[in-house]
DNA sequence: GACATATATTCTATTATAAGAATATACTTG
DNA sequence: CAAGTATATTCTTATAATAGAATATATGTC
């Protein structure tokens, strides 16, 4: 079985860094195919497969404007990947509290050590 | 040139579904590759295999006990993901503030339309 | 050391990119 | 309709991955 193709899903189309970096440039706003292109120093070709990719799985919405297409982010499909990594939250917090605990723990102990040789 | 590999990051290597069931259930706690491959259905190979490849972009932590490896969530490197998508955050919220004008101004209209057939 | 348990590695077959080059399509304007 | 502009599609090449099967490695026990 080969990999899953990139269109299966969110987590496979931003998978690929030029896709992640279209996405961030689109934070500006909508953009044409060539303003993309332009920006992100690919060539036309790429950007349309990219952009295309990204549409599939509905992290971009496209309309036409005369010959342009303008791609506009669609942030629905970023909130997948937003919430999906959003569950394992308390870990890193857990984490986190971990260490402050443990750093407390240190300040205590120094100032026991402190309060030992003032006599 | 090929997609690239799936240890150049962690997200391609929470692409593959499989492996970010893994991730899940490890929130659950340390588990060793039998417990993985058992509860996930698949077979021991495939459960190294995953786990390798979590191991190298830092998603998962290893130790040894006897010919056990026990597997272990590293909540840091879904961070990454976390932190990124997050970025993106104000424009779901933008986006849920439009609409929520929107169903405001509808509101509106309904209730002009009914005071002005009152008369 | 022989045997059992737990895990990792290797090999194969199938599938799927991603970039580049060339070309095709769609729309606009003179 | 011819020429120009903007974008999409096709074809090729090189690379990579996933599952399965078979095998190798490491550790514990008798």
């Amino acid at each position: 079985m080969a990999r899953s193709p990139t269109t299966s899903d969110v987590f496979n189309a931003v998978a690929e860094v030029q896709r992640r970096r279209i996405l961030e440039l689109l934070t500006e706003g909508e953009k044409s195919v060539n303003q993309i292109a332009e920006a992100l120093q690919f060539r036309q070709p790429q950007a349309s497969k990219h952009l295309n990719v990204l549409k599939e799985v509905g992290l971009v919405t496209m309309r036409s404007d005369a010959q342009q297409r303008l791609y506009r982010l669609n942030p629905e499909g970023i909130k997948q990947i937003y919430d999906w990594s959003k569950t394992f939250e308390r870990h890193w917090n857990e984490r986190i509290d971990r260490l402050e605990a443990y750093l407390e723990e240190l300040q205590r102990e120094e100032q026991r050590k402190d309060t030992d040789e003032q006599p």
